[in-house]
RNA sequence: GCCCCAGUGGCGAAAUGGUAGACGCGGCAGACUCAAAAUCUGUUGCCUUCGCGGGCGUGCUGGUUCGAGUCCGGCCUGGGGCACCA
C-alpha cells in the first residue's frame, strides 16, 4: 500500500460504509456523558446540494467530531425544510406533483450528503413536508391558538389579478407579477398571525445573554425589534373629518421638534385617509397607485417621495392659530406606530424631501452644537443629531432630551376631548408574524370555519389534516380553496356543514422547532419528548447563513417561547451559540455569443501575470466577469457532486475550512481544488514514509535536540489547532496543519537521522499519530485510511482527541521586538520570566538604541511583558 | 431609503491596540529526470541601493495613542437583510 498514491474513489466509500454498518454516528438519548449539540441550517431540497451546503456542513462535521473526540455525547442531525413555493412551481412548470419532486430531491440530496461522509445520525432524519412532522406542527398551532398566540386579522397581501394568486415579493419585478406580467394589486385578507409581539421587550432584552452570538446579529435583531420611545399625540384637526373625526392621532420619537412641524402626513391606508379617498376622486387615485407598488417595505422607501394634500388642516398644538396641512404621502407605513406623523423637514431626512418637492415650509428648531443660530440653515441635508432648541417658544435653551420632556408633560396635562392630548408610549417595529399563505405545499392550518360557532379548532384526535394528494396545479389561484372536496368538513361543534381553513402556514414555522424535535423524532404522540428535549436543548453551536440573521433565528426565538408557554420545552433561547458562515462565490465567464457560461465548460490560460479564458470546445475566446455568489442564471456553479467525483469529498472538505475566514465569502477556484488534493496526497505520503522509518522506534530515555524540536511542534500544534477549532477558526487551523505537515516533512526527508536516533522515531511516530487526528474531523476518510496505515486499531473516528502535554508547548526564552519612536529598529532575546528592569536595561544597552538616543535620556521606555518595548526618544 | 458587515502583496489571507503579510495559491530559480509529470529545496509587498541599509505600505480622509490593519469621526466601493425565496 505504501508509496502508491491515496485513492479516495476507493477509500471514502469503504469507510463511509463501515461508519453506516457501525452505526458510528448514531446517538443514543441515554448517554450520560456530557452533551454537545452541534446543528447546522437544514437545506431546502432545491434538486442537487450546492457549495454553500458542502462549507456549511463541513464545518459543523469538524465540530461534531472534534467535540466527539473530546469525549462529549454529539447531537448531529439532519432533514429537510421540504415545503416551499420552488415544488409549487415545479408543478406548474413540469407537470409534476409537488410531493413527488420533493421527496426525489431529498433521496438525490441525501445521497449526495452522504457522500461528503458527514458524522450524522441519520436516524433522525426528519422532512417537514412529512406528516409526521408537520402533524405535530398542526397541534402546536392549535395551543398557541388556545393561548392567544395566533389569531387572525386583516392583513395586505400582493396580488396577481390575472394568476388569481397572492404574489412573495420576490415574485413581482417591478410592479408586475413575475409570471403574468400583470400589474399587482394590493389586497386585504384576513390571514392567522403568531403574537410575536407578545414577546418584544423579551426578545430583545434577551439579547443581552446571547454572548455567542455574532455582536452583528444581535444588533440586527435589535434594530429590528426596534423598541423606541416617544409620545403619542392627538392633534386637533381644524374642521371636523368626512365621517366626523376630530382627532390624528401621530406617534413621535422627536415631540422635541414639534415647533419645526410644517405638515401632517398620513398613510394612504389609514382609516382616515381611506374614508377621504371615497369622496375624493383624485386622492383615491393616489392611493390606487401606492397600491400598485406591492407590499415591499424596501419598495415603498426607495420609490419617490410622493403626497396628496387632503385640503384637511391640523391646529398646532402650541402655536396659536397655526394649522398644519394633512397629506396622504406614500412613505407612512400603518403598520408603524400609528400610520400618520407631524413633519418636522429640518431634522429628519424622509421629511425634508419631501417637503422639497412640495415646497414645504423648513423652519429648524434644534441647533447643533457650535452653530451660529443667526445664520443656520438647513438645505438638503437633514440635521438629525442632539442640539440646543431654538424657534421653539417656551423650549428655547433646552437641550433636545429635557425639550423632549417638556413637550411630553405639557401634553400629558392638557386635555382634548376628555383624554389627554398626548401619552409617553413604547413602539416596537416588530409587527405580529403573518403565517398564512394561500398555496398548497404547506402545513395546513388546522381550523375550521363554521357559520354558528365560528372559528374551531381541530380536535387532536382528528389530526393531522392531511394535504390532499389529488390537488390540481393548472388553475388559477389556492388548489387548496378549489378542490372539489377537501374543505368541506363537519363542524367539530356543532357538526353542520363547515369550511376547512384553505391557508397552509409560512415554511418560517416549520424551520422554527426542527431542531427541537430532532431531539425525539420517534415520539409519535407529542411535537416533543420534554425530559428529552430538554437535556439536548439548546442546541450549543448553529451554523448557517448570514441570510437568516433576522428572521429565521428570531422566529425561532419566539417559537421555543410559544412552546414554553404551552408546555412543550423548557427553554426560552434555543441557540447558545451561533456562527453565521459567508457564502461561495465564484468566477463568471461570458462565451463568445455573450451568453453567461459554466466553468466546467472553460479552460483558463495563466499567461505573464495576467489570465484569459476560452472555450473548451474551441468555439472562442471567454470573457472574464465579477465574482459573484453562486447562481444558476449566472452560471458560475461547481457541482458537488462533480468535484467529490473527481477530487474526493475530503479534498472539497479540505478546500472549503482552507484560506477563507469561515464567516467571510470563500472564492471556489481550481487552483485552490488542486492545492487542497496535494495535501491530502502529502499527508498519505507523510505517514507513508515516516511509518517506513519508525520501526525501530522506543521509549529510550533522552531526547536529543531534533526529537525535542519535532515534540515541541506536535504540542504547539495540538495546541493550536485546539484553539482555533473551538473558535471555530477553521483556516488558521488548516494554516497550523500545514506548518506542521512542513516540519513533520522535514523529519521525515532524513531518514538516517531517524534511523540513528530512537528518540526522534519516537517523536516522529508521536507527530504522525497526533497529525492523523488532527487531521480527522477535517478529512475523516484520508484520516482512516492513514491511521489503519499507522497499524492502529479500531477507527480514528472514535479515537480520542491528543493531548498537550503543557510543558512542550512554553519556550524557555523568547524574543522581544524594540521599537524606537514605534518604529521596530531591533530585537532582544531574553529569559521568558525576566522582570522589567531587566528588560529595560538590556534594551537600552543595545547598539541601536545607543545610536538612536545619541547619549540623551529617554523620554519614556514602555515595556509590554512578553510582547514588545518601545523606546520614546 | 433604512439596518448590518467587509475592504491588507499578483491572488485567498494572518495579526488579545504591540515585529504587517504566518499559511496556502501563483510566479521565479534550482535539484531529481534522456525529457516531462509528480516530488523536493530556495526565493517572492513596493521603491531605492552593487551590498549593508534606508524609505513607503492594510479602500480614502481626519483624529486618539509611546504605538493603529485593529479604536473614534467623515467619506468611497462591494456584500447581506428589509417581514410571502429559503
Amino acid at each position: 500500500m505504501a508509496g502508491e498514491r491515496y485513492n479516495p474513489r476507493e477509500s471514502e466509500p469503504k469507510w463511509q460504509k463501515i461508519w453506516a454498518d457501525g452505526e458510528v454516528f448514531a446517538t443514543s438519548n441515554d448517554d450520560g456523558r456530557p452533551k454537545y449539540y452541534v446543528l447546522e441550517m437544514f437545506p431546502y431540497p432545491s434538486g442537487r446540494i450546492h457549495m454553500g451546503h458542502v462549507r456549511n456542513y463541513t464545518m459543523g462535521d469538524v465540530v461534531a467530531r472534534y467535540k466527539r473526540a473530546k469525549g462529549f455525547s454529539v447531537l448531529h442531525p439532519m432533514g429537510w425544510d421540504a415545503f416551499g413555493l420552488p415544488a409549487e412551481n415545479a408543478a406548474i412548470e413540469k407537470k409534476v406533483h409537488p410531493a413527488k419532486w420533493t421527496y426525489e430531491n431529498i433521496d438525490y440530496m441525501r445521497g449526495q450528503l452522504k457522500a461528503m461522509g458527514l458524522s450524522l445520525d441519520w436516524k433522525r432524519e426528519v422532512a417537514t413536508c412529512h406528516p409526521d412532522y408537520y402533524r405535530h406542527q398542526q397541534k402546536m398551532f392549535v395551543d398557541f391558538f388556545n393561548a392567544g398566540l395566533a389569531y387572525r386579522r386583516t392583513s395586505k397581501v400582493n396580488w396577481d389579478p390575472v394568476d388569481m394568486t397572492v404574489l412573495a415579493n420576490e415574485q413581482v419585478i417591478d410592479g408586475r407579477g413575475w409570471r403574468s406580467g400583470a400589474l399587482v394589486e394590493q389586497k386585504e385578507l384576513v390571514q392567522w398571525n403568531f403574537r410575536i409581539t407578545a414577546f418584544s421587550e423579551e426578545l430583545l432584552a434577551s439579547l443581552d445573554t446571547l454572548d455567542r452570538w455574532p455582536d452583528k446579529v444581535r444588533l440586527m435583531q435589535r434594530n429590528w425589534i426596534g423598541k423606541s420611545v416617544g409620545l403619542e399625540v392627538r392633534f386637533e384637526l381644524a374642521t371636523p373629518g368626512p365621517t366626523g373625526e376630530t382627532t390624528l392621532k401621530i406617534f413621535t420619537t422627536r415631540p422635541d421638534t414639534l415647533f419645526g412641524a410644517s405638515f401632517m402626513a398620513m398613510s394612504p391606508d389609514h382609516p382616515l385617509a381611506k374614508a377621504l379617498g371615497e369622496k375624493d376622486l383624485a386622492l383615491a387615485a393616489f392611493q390606487e397607485k401606492c397600491r400598485r407598488m406591492g407590499t415591499s417595505v424596501a419598495v415603498l422607501e426607495t420609490a419617490e417621495k410622493e403626497g396628496y394634500d387632503t385640503g384637511l388642516r391640523v391646529k398646532h398644538p402650541f402655536i396659536e392659530g397655526k394649522t398644519l396641512p394633512l397629506w396622504v404621502a406614500n412613505f407612512i407605513l400603518m403598520d408603524y406606530g400609528t400610520g400618520a406623523i407631524f413633519g418636522c423637514p429640518a431634522h429628519d431626512q424622509r421629511d425634508l424631501d419631501f417637503a422639497r418637492k412640495y415646497g414645504l415650509e423648513v423652519t429648524p428648531v434644534v441647533l447643533p452644537a457650535g452653530a451660529d443660530p443667526a445664520s443656520f440653515t438647513v438645505g438638503d441635508v437633514a440635521v438629525d443629531g442632539e442640539g440646543t432648541l431654538f424657534n421653539s417658544d417656551f423650549l428655547d435653551g433646552l437641550g433636545t432630551d429635557a425639550a423632549f420632556d417638556e413637550v411630553a408633560d405639557r401634553l400629558e396635562a392638557r386635555d382634548l376631548d376628555g383624554a389627554p392630548m398626548g401619552a409617553r408610549k413604547v413602539n416596537f417595529r416588530l409587527r405580529d408574524w403573518l403565517i398564512s399563505r394561500q398555496r398548497y405545499w404547506g402545513c395546513p392550518i388546522p381550523m375550521i370555519h363554521c357559520d354558528d360557532c365560528g372559528t374551531v379548532p381541530v380536535p387532536t384526535a382528528d389530526l393531522p389534516v392531511l394535504l390532499p394528494d389529488d390537488a390540481t396545479f393548472d388553475k388559477p389561484g389556492n388548489p387548496l380553496d378549489h378542490h372539489p372536496t377537501w374543505k368541506h368538513v363537519a363542524c367539530p361543534k356543532c357538526g353542520k356543514p363547515a369550511r376547512r381553513e384553505t391557508d397552509t402556514m409560512d415554511t418560517f414555522v416549520d424551520s422554527s422547532w426542527y431542531y427541537t424535535r430532532f431531539t425525539d423524532p420517534w415520539n409519535a404522540q407529542a411535537p416533543t419528548t420534554r425530559a428529552v428535549a430538554d437535556r439536548w436543548l439548546p442546541v450549543d453551536q448553529y451554523i448557517g447563513g448570514i441570510e437568516h440573521a433576522i428572521l429565521h433565528l428570531l422566529y425561532s426565538r419566539f417559537f421555543t417561547r410559544a412552546m414554553k408557554a404551552t408546555g412543550h420545552v423548557g427553554l426560552d433561547e434555543p441557540f447558545a451559540g451561533l456562527f453565521t458562515q459567508g457564502m461561495v462565490v465564484h468566477e463568471t465567464y461570458k462565451g463568445p455569443d455573450g451568453h453567461w457560461v459554466s466553468p466546467a465548460d472553460i479552460v483558463v490560460d495563466e499567461v505573464e501575470g495576467g489570465r484569459t479564458a476560452r472555450m473548451k470546445d474551441g468555439s472562442g475566446p471567454v470573457e472574464i466577469g465579477s465574482i459573484e455568489k453562486m447562481s444558476k442564471s449566472k452560471k458560475n456553479t461547481v457541482d458537488p457532486s462533480d468535484i467529490i467525483l473527481g477530487w474526493g469529498a475530503d479534498t472539497a472538505r479540505w478546500f472549503v475550512l482552507s484560506d477563507s475566514p469561515p464567516d467571510r465569502d470563500v472564492i471556489w477556484t481550481e487552483a485552490g481544488v488542486e492545492g487542497a488534493h496535494r495535501f491530502v496526497q502529502r499527508v498519505w505520503r507523510l505517514v507513508c514514509d515516516g511509518t517506513a522509518l519508525t520501526a525501530a522506534a522506543s521509549e529510550a530515555g533522552e531526547r536529543s535536540a531534533a526529537a525535542l524540536a519535532l515534540a515541541k511542534a506536535t504540542h504547539k500544534t495540538i495546541a493550536a489547532v485546539e484553539d482555533d477549532i473551538e473558535k471555530l477558526g477553521f483556516n488558521r487551523a488548516v494554516a497550523r496543519l500545514y506548518e506542521f505537515a512542513n516540519a513533520v516533512g522535514r523529519v521525515v526527508a532524513t531518514p538516517d537521522a531517524v534511523k540513528a536516533d530512537a528518540g526522534l522515531a519516537r517523536a516522529l511516530v508521536e507527530a504522525l499519530d497526533a497529525l492523523v487526528r488532527m487531521v480527522a474531523p477535517m478529512m475523516p476518510h484520508l484520516a482512516e485510511e492513514c491511521w489503519a496505515e499507522l497499524g492502529r486499531s479500531g477507527l480514528v473516528a472514535d479515537a480520542p482527541w491528543p493531548k498537550v502535554d503543557a510543558a512542550l508547548v512554553i519556550d524557555d526564552t523568547i524574543t522581544l521586538p524594540v521599537q524606537i519612536n514605534g518604529k521596530k529598529r531591533a530585537e532582544l532575546t531574553v529569559p521568558r520570566d525576566a522582570g522589567e528592569a531587566e528588560v529595560r536595561a538590556a534594551v537600552l544597552a543595545l547598539e541601536a538604541v545607543q545610536a538612536a538616543l545619541d547619549g540623551k535620556p529617554p523620554k519614556k521606555v514602555i515595556v509590554v511583558p512578553a510582547r514588545i518595548v518601545n523606546v520614546v526618544a
